[in-house]
DNA sequence: TGTCAAGTTTAGAATAATTACAAATTGTGG
DNA sequence: CCACAATTTGTAATTATTCTAAACTTGACA
Protein backbone atom coordinates (compact mmCIF):
# COMPACT_ATOMS: atom_id res chain seq x y z
CA UNK A 1 0.00 0.00 0.00
CA UNK A 2 3.21 2.61 0.55
CA UNK A 3 5.08 1.84 -2.82
CA UNK A 4 4.90 5.47 -3.74
CA UNK A 5 5.61 6.45 -0.22
CA UNK A 6 8.03 3.52 1.26
CA UNK A 7 9.04 5.57 4.34
CA UNK A 8 6.38 7.75 5.61
CA UNK A 9 5.84 5.47 8.96
CA UNK A 10 9.48 5.39 9.61
CA UNK A 11 9.92 8.96 8.65
CA UNK A 12 6.67 9.87 11.24
CA UNK A 13 8.24 7.65 14.16
CA UNK A 14 11.46 9.44 13.57
CA UNK A 15 9.95 12.76 13.69
CA UNK A 16 7.30 11.60 16.91
CA UNK A 17 10.95 10.38 18.75
CA UNK A 18 12.64 13.91 17.94
CA UNK A 19 15.16 12.16 16.16
CA UNK A 20 16.45 13.64 12.51
CA UNK A 21 15.45 11.26 9.37
CA UNK A 22 18.90 10.78 8.47
CA UNK A 23 19.44 8.12 5.23
CA UNK A 24 20.86 6.00 7.82
CA UNK A 25 17.84 6.36 10.53
CA UNK A 26 15.26 6.15 8.00
CA UNK A 27 16.87 2.75 6.89
CA UNK A 28 17.81 1.13 10.31
CA UNK A 29 14.46 1.80 11.36
CA UNK A 30 12.36 0.34 8.23
CA UNK A 31 14.61 -2.37 9.12
CA UNK A 32 13.93 -3.08 12.29
CA UNK A 33 10.08 -1.68 12.92
CA UNK A 34 8.70 -3.48 9.29
CA UNK A 35 9.27 -7.10 10.05
CA UNK A 36 7.61 -7.58 13.25
CA UNK A 37 8.70 -8.14 16.35
CA UNK A 38 12.50 -8.87 16.05
CA UNK A 39 15.31 -9.40 18.39
CA UNK A 40 19.02 -8.43 17.27
CA UNK A 41 22.71 -7.46 17.95
CA UNK A 42 23.98 -4.32 16.58
CA UNK A 43 26.35 -6.63 14.49
CA UNK A 44 23.13 -8.32 13.29
CA UNK A 45 21.60 -5.15 12.18
CA UNK A 46 24.73 -4.10 10.66
CA UNK A 47 25.03 -7.02 8.08
CA UNK A 48 21.47 -6.86 7.46
CA UNK A 49 21.93 -2.81 6.39
CA UNK A 50 24.69 -3.81 4.27
CA UNK A 51 23.51 -6.94 2.74
CA UNK A 52 20.13 -4.49 1.80
CA UNK A 53 22.52 -2.07 0.10
CA UNK A 54 21.93 0.31 2.58
CA UNK A 55 25.70 2.22 3.68
CA UNK A 56 26.16 2.45 7.52
CA UNK A 57 29.00 2.29 9.66
CA UNK A 58 28.74 0.04 12.62
CA UNK A 59 29.26 3.09 14.95
CA UNK A 60 26.13 4.47 13.67
CA UNK A 61 24.51 1.02 14.18
CA UNK A 62 25.35 1.69 17.90
CA UNK A 63 24.48 5.05 18.45
CA UNK A 64 20.97 4.94 16.27
CA UNK A 65 20.07 1.60 18.67
CA UNK A 66 20.93 3.89 21.81
CA UNK A 67 19.32 6.77 20.71
CA UNK A 68 16.48 4.39 19.69
CA UNK A 69 16.06 2.83 22.63
CA UNK A 70 16.20 6.17 24.59
CA UNK A 71 13.50 7.63 22.52
CA UNK A 72 11.50 4.43 23.94
CA UNK A 73 11.31 2.93 20.30
CA UNK A 74 13.24 -0.24 21.22
CA UNK A 75 14.59 -2.16 24.88
CA UNK A 76 17.56 -3.74 25.43
CA UNK A 77 17.25 -7.51 26.87
CA UNK A 78 20.64 -8.99 28.36
CA UNK A 79 21.02 -12.38 28.31
CA UNK A 80 23.80 -13.44 27.36
CA UNK A 81 26.76 -12.39 29.12
CA UNK A 82 28.84 -9.60 26.48
CA UNK A 83 26.22 -9.64 23.82
CA UNK A 84 23.10 -6.88 23.61
CA UNK A 85 19.83 -7.80 21.67
CA UNK A 86 17.51 -5.27 21.12
CA UNK A 87 13.93 -6.14 20.89
CA UNK A 88 11.37 -4.24 18.95
CA UNK A 89 8.61 -4.94 21.00
CA UNK A 90 8.04 -2.16 23.30
CA UNK A 91 4.83 -4.30 24.90
CA UNK A 92 5.10 -5.46 28.18
CA UNK A 93 6.07 -9.34 27.76
CA UNK A 94 9.10 -11.86 28.88
CA UNK A 95 11.35 -14.21 27.08
CA UNK A 96 12.66 -18.02 26.26
CA UNK A 97 16.06 -18.09 25.74
CA UNK A 98 17.32 -21.03 24.41
CA UNK A 99 21.01 -21.89 26.18
CA UNK A 100 22.05 -24.16 23.27
CA UNK A 101 21.29 -21.86 20.57
CA UNK A 102 21.25 -18.40 21.81
CA UNK A 103 17.73 -17.55 20.55
CA UNK A 104 15.57 -15.38 22.09
CA UNK A 105 11.51 -15.96 21.83
CA UNK A 106 9.02 -13.90 22.96
CA UNK A 107 6.38 -14.66 25.84
CA UNK A 108 3.21 -13.02 25.65
CA UNK A 109 2.59 -11.03 28.98
CA UNK A 110 -0.31 -13.04 29.14
CA UNK A 111 1.30 -16.03 29.83
CA UNK A 112 3.73 -15.41 32.61
CA UNK A 113 1.40 -14.07 35.53
CA UNK A 114 3.33 -12.79 38.84
CA UNK A 115 1.43 -12.22 41.72
CA UNK A 116 3.42 -11.20 44.18
CA UNK A 117 6.00 -9.03 44.77
CA UNK A 118 8.34 -7.65 47.08
CA UNK A 119 8.76 -4.34 47.87
CA UNK A 120 11.82 -2.98 46.30
CA UNK A 121 14.66 -1.19 48.31
CA UNK A 122 14.56 2.02 50.46
CA UNK A 123 14.36 4.48 47.92
CA UNK A 124 14.06 2.69 45.00
CA UNK A 125 11.38 2.53 42.61
CA UNK A 126 10.48 -0.34 40.26
CA UNK A 127 10.83 0.23 36.88
CA UNK A 128 10.23 -3.09 34.98
CA UNK A 129 10.02 -6.91 35.68
CA UNK A 130 12.06 -9.13 33.15
CA UNK A 131 10.98 -12.95 33.12
CA UNK A 132 13.53 -15.31 31.38
CA UNK A 133 12.83 -18.47 31.23
CA UNK A 134 16.19 -20.08 30.51
CA UNK A 135 15.55 -23.54 28.59
CA UNK A 136 17.56 -26.18 26.76
CA UNK A 137 16.96 -28.99 24.17
CA UNK A 138 15.35 -31.69 25.56
CA UNK A 139 18.09 -34.35 26.73
CA UNK B 1 34.94 -22.73 66.05
CA UNK B 2 37.01 -23.55 63.26
CA UNK B 3 40.40 -21.44 64.50
CA UNK B 4 42.45 -24.78 63.90
CA UNK B 5 41.13 -25.96 60.61
CA UNK B 6 40.26 -22.84 58.88
CA UNK B 7 39.87 -24.65 55.48
CA UNK B 8 38.18 -27.60 56.51
CA UNK B 9 34.63 -26.69 55.19
CA UNK B 10 35.50 -25.41 51.49
CA UNK B 11 38.20 -28.46 51.51
CA UNK B 12 34.88 -30.84 51.95
CA UNK B 13 33.14 -28.63 49.51
CA UNK B 14 36.35 -29.20 47.06
CA UNK B 15 36.47 -32.57 47.64
CA UNK B 16 32.85 -32.94 46.99
CA UNK B 17 32.98 -31.35 43.54
CA UNK B 18 35.69 -33.54 42.24
CA UNK B 19 38.14 -30.31 42.40
CA UNK B 20 40.94 -30.64 43.92
CA UNK B 21 42.33 -28.10 46.67
CA UNK B 22 44.80 -25.83 45.36
CA UNK B 23 45.93 -23.22 47.23
CA UNK B 24 44.02 -21.02 44.81
CA UNK B 25 40.71 -22.60 44.99
CA UNK B 26 40.61 -22.92 49.05
CA UNK B 27 41.52 -18.98 48.92
CA UNK B 28 38.70 -18.49 46.59
CA UNK B 29 35.97 -20.60 47.58
CA UNK B 30 36.61 -19.16 51.42
CA UNK B 31 36.39 -15.72 50.08
CA UNK B 32 33.23 -16.78 48.18
CA UNK B 33 30.85 -19.25 50.66
CA UNK B 34 32.03 -17.71 53.90
CA UNK B 35 30.71 -14.53 53.68
CA UNK B 36 26.87 -15.65 53.01
CA UNK B 37 25.50 -14.81 49.99
CA UNK B 38 27.73 -13.07 47.42
CA UNK B 39 27.76 -11.31 43.96
CA UNK B 40 30.73 -10.81 42.37
CA UNK B 41 32.23 -10.39 39.59
CA UNK B 42 35.72 -11.96 38.50
CA UNK B 43 37.42 -8.58 38.82
CA UNK B 44 36.39 -7.84 42.13
CA UNK B 45 36.76 -11.46 43.15
CA UNK B 46 40.43 -10.71 42.34
CA UNK B 47 40.73 -7.45 44.03
CA UNK B 48 39.37 -9.38 47.51
CA UNK B 49 42.00 -12.03 47.04
CA UNK B 50 45.20 -9.65 46.07
CA UNK B 51 43.43 -7.73 49.06
CA UNK B 52 43.83 -10.35 51.46
CA UNK B 53 47.36 -11.42 50.50
CA UNK B 54 46.66 -14.44 48.12
CA UNK B 55 48.14 -14.53 45.08
CA UNK B 56 46.36 -15.51 42.15
CA UNK B 57 45.92 -14.35 38.50
CA UNK B 58 43.27 -12.60 37.25
CA UNK B 59 42.88 -16.05 34.41
CA UNK B 60 42.49 -17.99 37.54
CA UNK B 61 39.97 -16.42 39.09
CA UNK B 62 37.96 -16.68 35.65
CA UNK B 63 38.91 -20.39 35.41
CA UNK B 64 38.03 -21.16 39.04
CA UNK B 65 34.46 -19.76 38.63
CA UNK B 66 33.77 -21.60 35.75
CA UNK B 67 34.45 -24.47 37.24
CA UNK B 68 32.93 -24.03 40.48
CA UNK B 69 29.64 -23.20 38.16
CA UNK B 70 29.90 -26.22 36.31
CA UNK B 71 30.62 -27.83 39.64
CA UNK B 72 26.78 -26.59 41.00
CA UNK B 73 28.41 -23.87 43.70
CA UNK B 74 27.92 -21.04 41.53
CA UNK B 75 25.44 -19.50 39.03
CA UNK B 76 26.48 -17.01 36.83
CA UNK B 77 24.01 -13.47 36.76
CA UNK B 78 23.56 -11.73 33.49
CA UNK B 79 21.67 -8.57 34.16
CA UNK B 80 24.35 -6.16 32.82
CA UNK B 81 25.63 -6.04 28.93
CA UNK B 82 29.26 -6.69 29.60
CA UNK B 83 29.12 -7.86 32.74
CA UNK B 84 28.82 -11.37 34.56
CA UNK B 85 27.80 -11.62 38.47
CA UNK B 86 28.35 -14.66 40.00
CA UNK B 87 25.85 -15.52 42.95
CA UNK B 88 26.88 -17.92 45.82
CA UNK B 89 22.80 -18.47 46.61
CA UNK B 90 21.94 -21.44 44.74
CA UNK B 91 18.55 -21.87 46.01
CA UNK B 92 15.92 -20.63 43.99
CA UNK B 93 15.75 -17.07 44.13
CA UNK B 94 15.43 -13.70 42.70
CA UNK B 95 17.33 -10.71 41.83
CA UNK B 96 16.55 -6.30 42.19
CA UNK B 97 18.76 -4.76 39.87
CA UNK B 98 19.50 -1.40 40.64
CA UNK B 99 20.13 0.48 37.47
CA UNK B 100 21.62 3.70 38.86
CA UNK B 101 24.26 1.81 40.71
CA UNK B 102 24.89 -1.73 39.83
CA UNK B 103 23.95 -3.09 42.49
CA UNK B 104 22.54 -6.80 42.88
CA UNK B 105 20.15 -7.77 45.60
CA UNK B 106 18.33 -11.02 46.64
CA UNK B 107 14.76 -11.62 46.26
CA UNK B 108 14.19 -14.74 48.20
CA UNK B 109 11.75 -16.98 45.80
CA UNK B 110 8.84 -17.05 48.02
CA UNK B 111 8.52 -13.14 47.72
CA UNK B 112 7.61 -13.91 43.72
CA UNK B 113 5.06 -16.42 42.94
CA UNK B 114 4.52 -17.12 39.28
CA UNK B 115 1.22 -18.79 38.23
CA UNK B 116 1.05 -19.44 34.58
CA UNK B 117 4.41 -20.74 32.79
CA UNK B 118 3.55 -20.86 28.48
CA UNK B 119 5.04 -24.16 27.20
CA UNK B 120 8.13 -23.94 26.28
CA UNK B 121 9.20 -23.90 22.47
CA UNK B 122 8.85 -27.74 21.03
CA UNK B 123 11.32 -29.66 21.86
CA UNK B 124 13.11 -27.81 25.43
CA UNK B 125 12.89 -28.37 28.64
CA UNK B 126 12.42 -25.44 31.07
CA UNK B 127 15.78 -24.89 32.81
CA UNK B 128 15.11 -22.62 35.27
CA UNK B 129 13.37 -19.12 35.43
CA UNK B 130 15.10 -15.89 36.16
CA UNK B 131 12.93 -12.95 37.54
CA UNK B 132 15.14 -9.77 37.58
CA UNK B 133 12.76 -6.60 39.32
CA UNK B 134 14.78 -3.39 37.71
CA UNK B 135 14.48 -0.30 39.90
CA UNK B 136 15.77 3.25 40.22
CA UNK B 137 16.09 5.51 42.92
CA UNK B 138 13.07 7.53 42.96
CA UNK B 139 13.05 10.65 40.78
C1' DT C 1 60.57 -39.60 50.45
C1' DG C 2 61.60 -38.96 45.28
C1' DT C 3 59.66 -39.25 40.87
C1' DC C 4 56.38 -38.59 37.39
C1' DA C 5 52.28 -37.78 34.93
C1' DA C 6 48.31 -35.34 35.10
C1' DG C 7 46.14 -31.43 36.67
C1' DT C 8 46.71 -26.30 37.60
C1' DT C 9 48.32 -21.81 37.30
C1' DT C 10 50.15 -17.98 35.00
C1' DA C 11 51.61 -13.92 32.15
C1' DG C 12 50.66 -12.16 28.33
C1' DA C 13 48.61 -12.33 23.72
C1' DA C 14 44.29 -12.67 21.38
C1' DT C 15 39.36 -11.89 20.76
C1' DA C 16 34.89 -9.76 20.94
C1' DA C 17 31.65 -6.29 21.86
C1' DT C 18 31.26 -1.75 22.58
C1' DT C 19 32.52 3.18 23.16
C1' DA C 20 35.23 7.36 22.21
C1' DC C 21 37.00 10.76 19.14
C1' DA C 22 37.88 14.17 15.84
C1' DA C 23 37.32 14.97 11.09
C1' DA C 24 34.14 14.89 7.20
C1' DT C 25 29.44 15.07 5.76
C1' DT C 26 24.58 16.09 5.79
C1' DG C 27 20.01 18.21 7.08
C1' DT C 28 17.40 22.28 7.97
C1' DG C 29 15.77 26.96 9.06
C1' DG C 30 16.21 31.37 7.36
C1' DC D 1 21.36 28.37 -1.30
C1' DC D 2 24.16 29.24 3.27
C1' DA D 3 25.62 28.61 7.62
C1' DC D 4 25.65 25.89 11.43
C1' DA D 5 24.39 22.31 14.24
C1' DA D 6 23.47 17.51 14.15
C1' DT D 7 25.03 13.28 12.36
C1' DT D 8 28.08 9.89 10.47
C1' DT D 9 32.33 7.61 10.04
C1' DG D 10 36.90 5.24 10.27
C1' DT D 11 39.85 4.26 13.50
C1' DA D 12 41.77 3.89 17.96
C1' DA D 13 40.74 2.84 22.64
C1' DT D 14 38.48 0.31 26.22
C1' DT D 15 36.53 -3.51 28.69
C1' DA D 16 35.52 -8.11 29.79
C1' DT D 17 36.82 -12.39 28.80
C1' DT D 18 39.21 -16.42 26.68
C1' DC D 19 43.28 -18.62 24.83
C1' DT D 20 47.89 -20.46 24.93
C1' DA D 21 51.95 -22.61 25.92
C1' DA D 22 55.28 -22.85 29.41
C1' DA D 23 56.13 -23.37 34.35
C1' DC D 24 54.67 -25.18 38.53
C1' DT D 25 51.85 -28.29 41.87
C1' DT D 26 49.68 -32.14 43.40
C1' DG D 27 48.86 -36.84 44.53
C1' DA D 28 49.93 -41.58 43.66
C1' DC D 29 53.07 -44.87 44.09
C1' DA D 30 57.48 -47.20 44.32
Amino acid sequence: MNEQRPYSKVLDRLRGAGLRPTRQRLALAKLLFEGGDRHLTAEMLHDEARAAGVGVSLATVYNTLHQFQDAGLLREIVVDAGRSYFDTNMLTHHHFFCEDTGDLVDIPADQVQINALPEPPAGKTIDRVDVVVHVRARG
